[in-house]
DNA sequence: GACAAAACGGAGGGTACCTCCGTATAGTTC
DNA sequence: GAACTATACGGAGGTACCCTCCGTTTTGTC
C-alpha cells in the first residue's frame, strides 16, 4: 500500500518540487478513499479537504474532474496489466481464464469508477485509448496462446474478449452469482467456432 | 409518433386538469428531443425552455432529474416489450434472435439514456425493478420456446440473457461492427451446454 | 541569507438543481 | 356567464458544486 512510484514519471520535463509531489499523492489517495466511501459523485472540494490541501492545489494537478478520474483509472489498469505475467506458466485456457478472473475482480471493486468514467468517454477518448492499448497488450499473448492450443475460437480478438467481459461484469445486477453465470456462459461460447 | 396515451393512467387518483396534462406531454417530448440532440447532461432548465413551460412546472411533474429519466425510460421499455409479440410465429431460434435484435436497436439509439440511468440505479431501484419484470415477461416465452426446441442451453434464464445483451451492446466502443461480432460470439455460446 | 521560480489556498464567478409562493387558469355551481 | 375554489403556472432565489484567478508562501539555488 506504500505508494511511492505511482507518479507517471515518463513525461515530467523537469523534476517537480518536493511539496508539489507530496500533494499530488495526497490528493490521489484522498480521491481513492473518497470515491470508494462516498460514491462517485463526491465533491472535489471534499476530496481537497480530505487531502488537506486547498482546492486550487487539486485543480493544479488535475485540471478537471475527468483528469482526476483518469489518473486513478490509469493506475488501476496498470495493475491488471502487470498481473498478466503471473499466468505465463499455466495451461493456455487456464491462464486466460485466470487473468480474466483478475480483470473481473478489478472491475467489481471499481464499478462506480468505471461508471463515472463512461460518462466522460466521448469527451476525451485519447487517454482512454492509450490505457486500452496496454490492457490489450497484456492480454493478447494469453489469448493467442489459448487459440493456438485450440482452446478458443480464432475469430475473437483480445479487444472483443475484454469488452465482452467488461460489459458483462459492469451489469448493475444485485446478484453477483448471476453475473458469474452469465460470464461463464459467454466464455463457454468462446470455445466453439460458429 | 402521435403521443396521446403515453401517460401512465393506472395510478392517477383523480383526473388531471387539461392544461396540466398538456404540459406533462410537452415536457416529456422536449426531454426526449433534448437528450437525443444535446446529450444526457442537458440542463433541466433548457428542457423546460424547449417545452415552453416554467421550470416549476417541469419539477411539479417530475420531482427531480431521475424521475424524468425514468418516465422516458419506462415508455421506451414498454415499446420493446410490445415488439415481442411480432415474433410469436417465427421459428424458435429466429424468434428469439429477432427480438434480441430489437433490444439491440433500442439500446443503440438510447445508449446515452441508459448510461445516465445507471448512475441513479442504486438510489431508486424500485421502479427499475418493475420495468425489468415486464421486459423479462415479454422475453421469457421466446427463450423458453427456444430452449424446448433444443436451440438454446437450458441453464440460462431470461434475466441473464437480457443482461448479457445489454452489457455487450452498452459497450462504448467506437466500432459497431465489433460490438456485433462480440454479440454473435456470445449468442453462439448460448447454443451449447457446457 | 537573498532571490526567483514554483506552488499554495481560498475567495468568488458561473451554472445547474430544486423550492417556494404570489399569480393565473380550469372546471364547477348556480 | 359570473362567482368561486382547487389546481396549476412560472420564475426569482437559495444552495451546492465546478473551476479560475491572483496575492501569499514555500522550495531550491547561488
Amino acid at each position: 500500500m506504500s505508494s511511492t512510484d505511482a507518479v507517471p514519471t515518463e513525461l515530467l520535463k523537469r523534476p517537480k518540487r518536493a511539496d508539489a509531489l507530496r500533494n499530488y499523492e495526497k490528493v490521489l489517495t484522498a480521491a481513492r478513499e473518497a470515491f470508494a466511501e462516498g460514491g462517485e459523485a463526491t465533491a472535489l472540494e471534499e476530496i481537497a479537504r480530505r487531502a488537506g490541501v486547498g482546492i486550487g492545489t487539486l485543480y493544479r494537478n488535475f485540471p478537471n474532474r475527468q483528469a482526476l478520474l483518469e489518473a486513478l483509472y490509469l493506475g488501476e489498469v496498470e495493475q491488471v496489466c502487470r498481473s498478466a505475467a503471473e499466468f505465463a506458466d499455466a495451461e493456455p485456457w487456464d491462464a486466460l481464464n485466470g487473468w480474466i478472473g483478475r480483470l473481473v475482480a478489478y472491475i467489481g471493486t471499481k464499478r462506480a469508477l468505471a461508471g463515472e468514467l463512461q460518462n466522460y468517454l466521448d469527451q476525451d477518448a485519447e487517454l482512454f485509448a492509450t490505457s486500452r492499448e496496454s490492457l490489450w497488450g497484456a492480454g493478447r499473448p494469453l489469448l493467442t496462446r489459448a487459440q493456438e492450443a485450440g482452446a478458443v475460437r480464432r475469430d475473437v480478438t483480445i479487444g472483443e474478449l475484454i469488452q465482452l467481459v467488461v460489459g458483462i461484469v459492469k451489469i448493475p445486477s444485485a446478484d453477483p452469482e448471476q453475473v458469474d453465470h452469465i460470464l461463464r456462459v459467454a466464455l463457454d461460447g468462446l470455445r466453439y467456432q460458429a
